[in-house]
DNA sequence: GATGAATGAGGATTCATTCAT
DNA sequence: AATGAATGAATCCTCATTCAT
């Protein structure tokens, strides 16, 4: 059927075009100072053109969020899995997760700090909903840090707790060139985060690095 | 003047009052969710008296948060000032820390995974005093770390990446503890942070620990 | 033409069943609360497809309405007909009245007991026309009545009076039943009702009944 | 309490006024075409001031029309408990609804030929309530109906079925008058109603009226 | 003829804030 | 100082109707 395979290309289309103008204007304004109807017109259809799209306000947002998030951890996935080596995949792991974040600043400004979970009014089936996501992405460090640990190479029985750590290292450099006005390359700073997860930041007495 | 004192100090006990409300308030339902209403319902004041003490709403959930905030951050400085060592230092930032974080769940949840500067529709002045506050508390850390590279315990150079890298980890943890349910002692995994931080997850070939 | 017979057989007919489906939604949900999508949904068409039939949801109601009610008068009045005599006339009036109540009680239920006029939300110029459907059946009835009266058996004067009595009579009789939860016969009353108007409810002292 | 009883008064006073813009509205428009604004704007209130009175739209609606039957059923009882003699009853019964359609002729128009229960857009639970306060209506018609039976001044055994077919024949010469742009004098009209009541239309052999 | 996606006007309701008492 | 009734701006969503395919 090639008609019905153009619909719904465009059907895609349109609600990519939605999405993409919803980024903006809550990435600007927030939630709630953010209205359908200047969304409507920002990605120039009527108001009840995005009712077609979306359920309602609250589905367009979390619809936005969760599929960008998907887009950053189906990313970071990919750049992980084509490693072999566990540290190169820590490596991947931060590199990519940098990487998305610089090309994908508003969203992050308005966002990621939020630890991908703080969505103070929206309601909570969807706050469950992220937080699983994150969890998610959490669980899949903690693989990584597992086959390190397999492999004799981390330290053994904290791997949840190393899998929060790292995200929260990762999320705490974020943060900074975030709110720093993106001075320099956050990518730049993958060897500097790698380090502090692998070797802490002691000056090793034996080992000089 | 005896009365113009008992007239601050009921002043400044009502003023309490109601912020502790509101802040039940607002973790419990966000900031657009709550009204005034409720929380002078629940305050037992009227709407009106209220405005006797805070501009507006926002004024008074600005306040609630950044007065919490002020308190922990005093708190972990108190503790840390108290200490002379430098790993000392960072060991009481972390379990003090923790500490809070245990003492105010409600708070944290729904506050501290933002960050500390998470407020998508709350004014931009006023998002720009939160960041302003974490910054002022990464530079507390930085401080800490400085010291710690004149004394020629940690490696030179990147203190404020360190002191972002050290909050990241520790709100990792927290962001743990907070969505599980709060299992278990958060202040009990201090040596679990500091030991990441210090070392890092890597064996140490050369120097079991 | 056999080909524009059949046509305007199947035009006639996909009507129908619009009007059918739309009875079910009017009668179930009301005027307001039914959408156009759900009629067209419920008879298996499009929603512009409707428009063919109908120039609009007023239209659709009305037609439905008016149709019903037209169907309702002419049976009454071709059973009305049918008789010679002046009080089967009126027995035949009230007796296919009920019929007709207990064959379509889900549109009689939502319609009839408004008199055949109420329609708060619907535009004058349709109410005026469903006032004026009501009068033609009051006129209809004072007819009868008229001919009762040159026959010298209803008392002289009052005809029209007495059409709206003898209606109203029916029709509280028809709401006791359509709100009792259709219990018992509704035909069954002919006799009560044609006595109450023939004769009233005094006991009469020289003429037991 | 002084005060509280002015406030009080002062309450009562302003729902009124605002019932009785409502009344006028609801009666030109419908309850669909009436907005809150119209209402507002012609009470001399702001919008938000209609909330303090009234749950919503619906509630004002249901307020408005329960209060005025509660009103007029009052008034026919009033009538009608002043009276001994049953016959006496009856007559003040038919000439009381009479006066009180009179007196309230705008309202009646849109409502009174509904039977009292249509509601064709409203909830459904409160069409329940206004069809409940209908019945109680016929129930007291029903009763002073059965004291006639008692008396031997009735035929006995159809007691509701009478009180149906009073409240119809009172319904339907009312509907006349108020189609019928108002004409004449609808309490002069009594005497012809309880005659049909009581008497029938059929011209009496034995004993001329 | 049939379809159904797109349109956008229209309204109930909420709630922070004010100010007369 | 305390009150809380009154205010009214601001916005989400529905759904009848159209028209390009």
């Amino acid at each position: 059927m090639e008609k019905a395979k153009r619909k719904e290309k465009e059907f895609l289309f349109r609600r990519q075009e939605i999405l993409e103008e919803a980024e903006r204007m809550f990435a600007a304004k927030g939630f709630h100072a953010t209205t359908m109807a200047e969304i409507a017109q920002g990605a120039g259809f009527a108001i009840g053109t995005l009712y077609q799209f979306f359920q309602g306000k609250e589905d367009l947002y979390v619809s936005m969020v969760t599929e960008k998030l998907q887009l950053m951890y189906q990313e970071i996935r990919g750049a992980v899995q084509a490693r072999e080596d566990t540290l190169q995949k820590v490596d991947a792991l931060v590199s990519t997760y940098f990487l998305f974040v610089e090309n994908n600043a508003d969203f992050c400004t308005f966002f990621i700090r939020s630890d991908g979970a703080t969505l103070p009014d929206v309601s909570n089936a969807l706050r469950e909903q992220m937080i699983e996501a994150y969890l998610g992405q959490i669980q899949f460090i903690e693989e990584i840090i597992n086959k390190g640990i397999e492999d004799g190479i981390f330290q053994p029985g904290k791997a949840r707790d190393y899998a929060f750590a790292l995200s929260g290292i990762i999320r705490g450099i974020i943060f900074d060139w975030l709110v720093g006005a993106h001075q320099g390359s956050l990518t730049g700073k993958t060897g500097l985060v790698t380090d502090i997860f692998l070797r802490g930041v002691l000056v090793d007495q034996n080992n000089k690095r």
